[in-house]
DNA sequence: CGTCTTTGACCTGCGC
DNA sequence: GCGCAGGTCAAAGACG
């Protein structure tokens, strides 16, 4: 494994939470990684794709998502006290890797390494430098949309970590940074980060008691990268007045076949997220990439991509990655 | 007027 | 203890 892929490919690590990628060929570079998906690149668009089993991105923060089973899914032990990966002081990112492949949409032909990297922590206690804000109303109680005071509660209770939202992060090769998927948010903070000439910036969700967040960065390896990473889950249905009747037609949308690399799907946006059928037993785990499909126009046409054989991926993907359709 | 972005200040945890 | 870096707040301004 060289050095070089990870350069090509993103082994920047998420800054704080350490979450580094790994190569083509499945190697990676990580303090603690859990499990790692590497994604195999090649793909004809011949192979047609298995429309009936995916889910989207919206759907994914929606909550259908179960992390332990996620995590089961994965490889990981589910019931642990650790969901995913987490562990006191040091959440363990679940990294993915690889961009190999993607191939090229009819439409907007990616390079060859684009794809995007899919990848979540959770935190059951994290420390996570810095997050904790005032540290005042557990989260639970400011979050609400609450911005409560800020500077006042220092209630902060000792030894008690703030606990931590589980999150993912996407890399998405895009020119836009902010994508569009289904939910409204706000931006409520950007800061430089170190050792990239991009700012990252702080979306919170606006829908009153939603408490998502997500933060969005471009990968300084490789500046057609998006990272967004989300955390925690929405509480609530997209919002119907977003885009037009894009949160309404969503839901029967969403399970609609999408020919990649024929032609575009007229979703609203929303990301598809597709296992590729390359499996990378790092650490033991079995491990797929994921390539999203962006559903929006052509704002987002780069973010298709070539979809790999699903065949395998029924065993390895957790069921709640994908939405059957009869 | 409501919503969203910008931006400097502030807070917190961590490493040295 | 200090400095750094990440994360958040909130005032101010822009926009529709």
């Amino acid at each position: 494994m060289s050095d070089e892929h990870k350069d090509l490919y993103y082994h920047a690590s998420f800054h704080e939470d350490h979450y580094d990628v790994i190569d083509e060929t499945g190697a990676y570079n990580s303090q603690k990684p859990l499990y790692s998906i590497a994604g195999s690149s090649t793909y004809g668009s011949s192979h047609g794709f298995d429309p009936s089993s995916y889910m989207s991105f919206t759907e994914c923060l929606h909550g259908s998502m179960d992390y332990n089973s996620l995590a089961k899914a994965f490889g990981m032990s589910p019931s642990s006290s650790e969901p995913f990966s987490s562990i006191e002081g040091n959440p363990k990112p679940v990294e993915v890797g690889d961009l190999g492949g993607g191939g090229n949409s009819t439409e907007n032909p990616v390079t060859p390494n684009s794809s995007v990297s899919f990848s979540s922590s959770e935190a059951g206690g994290e420390e996570d430098s810095g997050k904790v804000k005032k540290e005042s109303p557990p989260k639970g109680s400011e979050q609400d949309g609450g911005e409560c005071s800020k500077k006042e509660g220092k209630t902060k209770k000792k030894g008690e970590k703030k606990q931590r939202e589980p999150r993912f992060a996407f890399m998405t090769k895009s020119e836009v940074d902010h994508l569009e998927d289904g939910y409204r948010w706000r931006k409520y903070g950007q800061k430089a980060v170190k050792n990239s000439p991009y700012p990252r910036s702080y979306y919170r969700c606006t829908t009153q008691k939603c408490t998502v967040k997500k933060r969005v960065e471009r990968s300084f390896q490789d500046p057609s990268i998006v990272i967004t990473t989300y955390e925690g889950q929405h509480n609530h249905p997209i919002p119907a007045t977003l885009r037009g009747n894009a949160a309404a037609m969503f839901s029967h949308s969403m399970l609609t076949p999408a020919p990649i690399g024929t032609s575009r799907p007229t979703f609203p946006q929303d990301f598809l997220f597709h296992m590729a059928p390359h499996i990378s037993n790092q650490v033991g785990a079995g491990a797929g990439s994921i390539y999203p499909q962006s559903l929006n126009n052509n704002q987002h046409l780069h973010h298709q991509y070539q979809v790999p054989d699903y065949g395998l991926l029924q065993d390895i993907v957790p069921s709640m990655f994908f939405k059957q359709e009869p």
